[in-house]
DNA sequence: TTTCAACACGAAAACGTTTTCGTTTCATTT
DNA sequence: AAATGAAACGAAAACGTTTTCGTGTTGAAA
């Protein structure tokens, strides 16, 4: 077992100086041609790699980002780190991942351990605790202490940082205006509860599509969903008791146990009923009909992020306090369950 | 904007030294009451909080865990990345994770990227390059300085480190068992090339569950797949050209692939053929119809991986040389694909 | 009065780098 | 022969901790 060499230990075998090793290996041109390629001959062999804590210690960098997010078993979240490991890799970065489990004490822990250090700043998404509190001091403060934070998707506007998000809004109000302006009338909504901020956004699409085009809102048809786990009954319910054309939902979890639903009680999608599901994930690709979606790409939005951040830290310390929100564009990825 | 405060800050600031403020605030005995109070309110009035890099360098721990996984936008992945990381919380370690994309190169790059120095131990599952190329240099050099390494899933017998796995081959051998219990006799088999470690297990396993039941085997109702994104004129074309019984897919996605050519065709699933998938994931539970399927369950993978490696590194420092294989249990999950 | 603990604290090393600023040696110029 | 200057290298600080080992000041015992 040969451990790791380090320059003190290239510096006693040789007989020379700690700053002789690390000039030589880093070509300068104070040291002699001898000792530059006896040195470098010597940390070839050994295998010498510089340490990075000890880097880290030094530049007062990690070349680290950290990532928060509510889970990471979702579809969506995968995609959102996938796409920042990568551009971070690009550029030299690597990315350490905690997992809020939506619960608002994690978040607040997982942050207060990484920014003593460890990272140069953070990637987050809000946990549904911290949104229903709506407290975000722990943000806040260790943006105060002049770490660069950018978040994504479940954002708020008490925040002062870069955020990456989709036209939630739009995207709702588009889809819903799609399938009136194909002849529904009677359209559910199947969302979140409202402190989840973009469950609230595209309900508010929702509604602003059935007024812009004069239908009446109708709450029986609106299904706002906590415990996600136990929809079916919810659903089926809605889906049973009333006679619908349409159905939005806000998530494709949603989308295709509506699917299910309908199905089970001998309703026929597309042609009785359709659906439009958010976030263009697996789920909608292969369920049976695969299900039209709004698509939110979960990679751009990650490499945006992690771009933004990145920007951040390398540019000249806080030379522009204009902090900036980047949209993401959606569409409607047609499938099988809308007509 | 406060900066975080270090210990020599605090110890100008009160005109002690560094090393007062330090066991003040471990609440040494060497220090009088007083400035031990006085310290640590100081402390507290300022956020102080030891920074992780520095405590890494001395400790020559970072108490953090490198994993590096094919790819993360995948379920199973997911899931055992959920795993990993709360196991690793819970006993106040962080996750770095890398993506080697399934290429040989990125595996290494990323590996000897974070073995010097970041990281106290790996957890890996190989990446389909490097299961091609079957070079694995880069993993035991960096076992031979002394690093621990956990392999889970994608494992190889050319390395000897712990590792966590499920038995895919008695896995498949029961799966297919059950189908021939309940009277299918022409049973197709849809898998990997043979270089995936856990496909080839799988085809084994098909194999001699085929043989034990003196049925033949065929190998025009074996399709190994190369390209998994363009599996579904391959797949079409097997269910198509065979009147089968059943089928046998390696995972979800050629399992769904299946179900929806069978559909195409008019052939009803579960009544005129049976499927069984592998990896209990999202994709299997809402299909239509749902799938059964070989459970393979992530989290506990990634939790028992996490717990290893974590008592690999706690434990006094190699004092056990034998490495041991933790074998995941598996079960069939019975949904409506199967009659 | 001397001696010796106990007490309270500080100096310094160590972790592994990088980098600034000497210092020594030797050859060249005046 | 003295002065200058380049060439080649080393010492030391710095990053922020922890910890060992002093050291100076007390008070009490001898």
């Amino acid at each position: 077992m040969k451990r790791k060499v380090t320059l003190k230990q290239i510096a006693k075998e040789l007989d020379v100086s700690i700053s002789t090793v690390s000039k030589s290996l880093k070509d300068s041109t104070e040291i002699s041609e001898d000792t530059r390629l006896k040195v470098q001959a010597f940390a070839k062999l050994y295998n010498y790699k510089p340490n990075n804590i000890a880097l880290s210690l030094k530049n007062k960098k990690t070349k680290t980002i950290g990532v928060i997010i509510p889970e990471i078993v979702h579809h969506f979240f995968a995609t959102v780190i996938s796409g920042i490991e990568h551009l971070a890799n690009e550029n030299g970065y690597n990315v350490m991942v905690c997992l809020s489990d939506e619960s608002f004490d994690k978040e607040v822990i997982n942050m207060e351990m990484l920014a003593n250090g460890s990272i140069d700043g953070f990637i987050l998404s809000l946990s549904k605790e911290t949104q229903l509190k709506r407290d975000f001091h722990h943000i806040t403060e260790i943006i105060n202490q002049g770490m660069p934070v950018v978040m994504f998707d479940r954002v708020t506007n008490d925040i002062l940082c870069d955020k990456v998000i989709i036209d939630d809004n739009l995207a709702a109000f588009n889809a819903v205006q799609t399938l009136i302006e194909r002849g529904m009338k009677k359209i559910a909504l199947i969302t979140t509860v409202d402190y989840v901020s973009v469950g609230k956004l595209r309900t508010d699409g929702y509604i602003k599509a059935l007024k812009t085009n004069d239908l009446k809102v109708n709450n029986e048809l609106i299904l706002k969903i906590e415990d996600i786990d136990n929809c079916e009954n919810l659903i089926e319910d809605l889906i049973k008791n009333n006679k619908i054309d349409a159905v939005f939902a806000v998530n494709e979890l949603f989308a295709v146990t509506a699917i299910k639903a309908a199905s089970k009680h001998n309703i026929k999608v597309p042609e009785e009923m359709s659906v439009i599901g958010f976030t263009d994930g697996i789920i909608s690709k292969y369920a049976s009909p695969s299900i039209t979606t709004v698509s939110q790409n979960g990679i751009k939005m990650g490499e945006k992020a992690a771009k933004m951040l990145i920007e951040r830290l390398e540019s000249d310390e806080w030379d522009d306090e204009q902090f900036k929100t980047e949209v993401i564009e959606t569409h409607l990825v047609e499938r099988e369950s809308t007509k």
